[in-house]
DNA sequence: TCTTTTCATCAAATTTTTTTGATGTTTATT
DNA sequence: AATAAACATCAAAAAAATTTGATGAAAAGA
């Protein structure tokens, strides 16, 4: 017998997830950022500090903000921090259209 | 011939669009307010104030700012704001999976 | 070892966002 | 006309996010 589905109702831990995400994603400098990682692939911090015309300081703080979030990843080597996106958030939480932002092969 | 796809280049205006949008999805009070319209259909102003258990002024900020991003909409009758999701704007941003928060049928 | 480069982190200052309580407008009711 | 209900908006206070310049750690090179 076919039950209907019961109404799972989300928890203010769910929402607040979520809050987390879109507050990393609710600045243009951060949205900057995210589309030059993923126009550039893997960056490190110097170079993406030129690209974007901000100070050090301040690059390494919004950078903090998108990893805290889990929409970037970091890998080191030696002295320097190479950032990327983290595809598969940026997909799980934004539509085809908006992804298009964020991709590599000319899909828009 | 096929020309590869030129890369355009989103403007700062793009991406300030975006973090209005975004601004406003991030808060967990703003995205239980959208789910519960997604529940209810319609909701005027008094009923969201008891069911999020919110000051009537504090609701009406949130609402302001959902509103002007246009993730919901308000539509008047007599002394009465009913409020509702803006179905095709959420959609148009966020993935299917997230979507599902904002869904009156049981997709998930 | 000394110096330089890369980068995170810190504290203080600034800016933005949110909360709170009050006020005013509109519509409906008596 | 007087009262009440629904709601937006306002100003002040509080809280949170951002910017700025400085400091320090780690790695690389001289």
């Amino acid at each position: 017998m076919k039950q209907p589905q019961a109404a799972i109702e989300p928890t203010d831990a769910f929402f607040e997830q979520y809050e987390a995400k879109f507050k990393a994603l609710a600045d243009s400098k951060r949205l900057r950022i995210m589309h030059e990682l993923t126009r550039r692939g893997s960056v490190c911090v110097c170079d993406l500090a030129d690209v974007m015309g901000m100070a050090q300081s301040k690059l390494s703080y919004h950078l903090k903000i998108l990893l805290d979030a889990e929409l970037i990843t970091r890998e080191s080597d030696g002295v320097w921090n190479y950032y990327s996106l983290n595809h598969a958030e940026v997909n799980r939480l934004l539509s085809d259209e908006l992804c298009c932002i964020f991709r590599r092969s000319g899909c828009c």
